[in-house]
DNA sequence: CGGCTGATACATATCAGATAAGTTGAGGGG
DNA sequence: CCCCTCAACTTATCTGATATGTATCAGCCG
């Protein structure tokens, strides 16, 4: 990385939009705190001395930036950082480019096994209890989707269903794991990751049948989380993790 | 995660610019490329049958999303995607929770002890030729700074410099690791982490004085790496910064 | 013939003023 | 005490106009 940050946020402004915008982010981000709501347009307008259209201008730039919501009729209101901000660079980096996907998948892997290690380490009650439901629900929709094709009939729906067990499972792990910041990454990069597949290719989605070694692999994170041992869930983690990603390749080289 | 990922484009537009916003943004990520332009605002006002107002503030919208680039007098342009829309989300987690930052110190985490990984395994020529001068610059500026320390002079030059070639050492490195999302993501991280810092506690900075461990604990990832061997340099880059934590929890406790 | 130079069409930035429509809180009626 | 209505506030959007920056192309100069 032999360049600066292309931060856009780093030339000065050179429209009284961009000023005001900058002076508003500003006060988002320092001052104010998620909830809170912003002066009207008509304050701003007096107190920068521009029209009410540059206010709003400057205004909509931020609810792009995703630091506030707006509504009509309502003043705008200072948002919670999430990770949604994320999803577009996310979208437009595996659009662009072949490769990006598998970028992707290896940030995954780094998420995830660090998500298992932490998870390992301060897991609560209530997240081994959702971890273990969303176990659960593996298991059952597993069996279930078994039995069905075991009797030739139609296990789209069982199949649809395990999977999201499975993701489930992901996301309890990220969320017992305690790290917000790794938690809402995850999130936003599955979400737009389905999403941007589910657009790209018509409903084709990046997933094998449901299996007896998935469980297995789920089962094992679980009983090594469970059991407080950092090592085992992050190696059961890359374990299960490096299976996946040879799926989707296999997958992606077959279509 | 017992809830669904608060994206702020799931919900229908109930607004005119939003609807549009989200028609060019499909239109950004869909079809067009980086570098390529948007119809301008007149055309855009036709076609969706809205006033040129509404136009503006969509694309005002894409501008926050960090999509498009606009400049007085040219028609908007694709931007290439880039990290910048994470930094956002990190100056507002440190500034709204403390705990923030700790998170974004265990994402680092894992990010360079991927990155380290990547870079035994896939590491170039130019990658190792970028990551060696950065260590050359740290052992020169580490000396530099001993020598002025002993003869009692002013070291904040040398002190600044060699951090400098501390960061370039990290960014050579994420760069070596060819995981283009990876790069970022720490790049971002990190500008936006000291330039928080600096506007909150005044150009007081989170390192301590050059010392002889960092330097070795460099030259142990760089070791590794050239050695190809991806355990030894996820463990040396892990142990590096498990110290670097340590001395930030210990400065923070005494501010 | 090639290159420079304005004029000019195009495009964005910003203003002013006006109308429509949603939100909220105060006050009145049951 | 609760619900309803209404007025004040606020945002969403339109129209039309002006200023200013960009790019293009014809025509002139060498």
């Amino acid at each position: 990385m032999d360049r600066d940050l292309p931060d856009r946020r780093d030339e000065p402004a050179s429209t009284a939009a961009s000023s005001v915008a900058d002076a508003l982010a500003e006060l988002v981000l320092g001052r104010l705190s998620p909830g809170e709501s912003l002066p009207s347009e008509a304050d701003l307008a007096t107190r920068y001395e521009v029209s009410r259209l540059t206010i709003r201008e400057a205004v909509k730039k931020l609810e792009g930036r995703g630091l506030v919501e707006l509504a009509r009729g309502r003043r705008a209101v200072v948002r919670e950082p999430d990770g949604s901000a994320f999803s577009d660079f996310v979208v437009s980096l595996i659009r662009n480019d072949p490769k990006g996907l598998f970028d992707l998948i290896e940030l995954r892997l780094a998420l995830e096994t660090m998500s298992a290690q932490l998870a390992a380490r301060r897991v609560s009650r209530a997240g081994l209890q959702s971890l273990e439901s969303a176990m659960q629900g593996m298991r059952e929709t597993a069996a279930e989707y078994r039995q069905l094709v075991d009797a030739g009939a139609d296990a789209a729906d069982a199949d649809r269903r395990f999977h999201a067990f499975d993701l489930q499972f992901h996301e309890a792990l990220a969320s017992a794991g305690g790290n917000r910041v790794v938690a809402f990454l995850f999130e936003a990069m599955t979400h737009s990751l389905r999403e941007s597949f589910r657009m790209s290719r018509r409903g084709q989605t990046l997933r094998g049948s449901p299996r007896e070694d998935t469980v297995a692999a789920h089962q094992a994170v679980l009983d090594a989380v469970r059991a407080g041992n950092e090592k085992a869930a992050a190696e059961a983690m890359r374990q299960h993790l490096n299976d996946t990603e040879r799926d989707v390749r296999s997958h992606l080289a077959s279509v």
